[in-house]
DNA sequence: CAGAATCCCATTCGATACTG
DNA sequence: CAGTATCGAATGGGATTCTG
């Protein structure tokens, strides 16, 4: 309860609807999320619910401090919710709502467009999720429309399956060992990047790279042409 | 020449590429134009070249020393260029680039998850382009397939002509008296939204908000009727 | 591990004044 | 009009510490 502070009188300090008093959605939308490290919070937990610490783990030189205010501001915006989960784990999770999920579009347009930037630099590190996310943006969906196919996609400890059907690609982290036609494990991130944007050869990111694919090569290839960065411009 | 400031060695001091070291895209769209305000500057350059003072009085509450921080950046980055007009006029404008303008669907998707909140308050102030870009987000493009026409939408000093036709509505400034089946004039931007997505009758407004109508009416209420905002979630 | 609380410096912002 | 210059205040955010 500490009183001083009498050199504002502080009326209506800030929550959002203090930056840009404007009705224009797209303003609106930057007053949610428009704060340093807030989207990447929000594409973190694009592909489910994830911890505290495995957020901060997936946003390099994010600090502790940001990502509590963070996810504060998120939380009373309507963005996620803060879980916990059931009896045994008992553990507190982030997790978009309905509404947060709808936000997809919104990244991915992004991202699109950021990739056809002359100076964008793929060589960076990569998250995951990101990773997952930009397959889902970058796919054919003309190509992948007569291709239906249950693929894994293996990162590090991150395990998730994408189900093509119907030109869609819904993407979940994987609940167990669930069957697959395609697997494709990788160390990192980037390893897959190369594969699907950099059409590096599978033979060389199997030599050199630690890549790993199960299932029919042919498949695997078809399922690798359905993904295609965006022409730079220029 | 300031020489002093041997607290920080300064290695690489910021240009973009400093806030995430991130190959997402997403990320990367963030560093070009996460800064506060940045976005809203190409939202208001979507329609055409604008000058300083202009854009500035479209964003109430910037500074000059702001607005000039992110045109810079904003050229650095490549999303705008400064252009002098040729000779008689021989002012300064900023102009999109080629891809500058590609901003245009990552921008409206935006808007169209923000309107979704159910804690938009579309009673702010709005700029005429962000009316104008709202409309190219909200319209209804297969009902807008079968109609086709030229509409003048003029607010204030800002004159406008959207071009129906085959589902899409490219909005130019008007050059001049340019001929059209329908205009609309309002005195103010937010006139015009409580029209098109408010669903007020023409009648209340033009008795009580200064909305002028020109042209045939039962086409001006097709045109409006293509318009809506997309549901709230919740 | 998840976060709250402090400390504190660097940056950023906005207001104002000034200039070509 | 189109910025530039300066200054004080607010904010941001990294580091560290503490707690359940």
């Amino acid at each position: 309860m500490k009183l001083q502070k009498e050199t504002k009188v502080d009326e209506r300090p800030r929550k959002h609807g203090k930056w840009y008093a404007d009705a224009c959605g797209t303003a609106f939308a930057l007053e949610l999320i428009g704060e340093r490290w807030s989207l990447l919070i929000v594409r973190e937990l694009m592909l489910g619910p994830r911890r505290f610490s495995e957020v901060r783990a997936s946003l390099p030189g994010i600090s502790a401090k940001v990502l509590t205010e963070r996810l504060e501001s998120l939380e009373e915006a309507g963005v996620l919710t803060r879980r916990k989960l059931p009896s045994p784990a008992s553990v507190q999770v982030y997790e978009l709502t309905e509404w947060g999920y709808l936000a997809e579009p919104a990244i991915q347009e992004l991202g699109r467009w950021a990739a056809r930037s002359p100076s964008h630099d793929p060589t960076l590190p990569l998250s995951p999720v990101s990773m997952m996310l930009s397959m889902r943006t970058m796919i054919d969906h003309q190509a992948a429309a007569s291709f239906d196919a249950k693929v894994g996609l293996f990162i590090g400890e991150d395990r998730f399956i994408a189900r093509l059907e119907g030109g869609m690609m819904p993407i979940e982290r994987a609940s167990e060992d669930e069957s697959v036609e395609i697997a494709f494990h990788a160390p990192l991130p980037s390893t897959l990047a190369a594969m699907f944007y950099g059409k590096v050869p599978f033979a060389e990111l199997e030599a050199h790279a630690g890549l790993v694919i199960e299932g029919d090569r042919a498949l695997a290839e078809r399922f690798v042409a359905l993904f295609e960065l965006p022409p730079k411009v220029g």
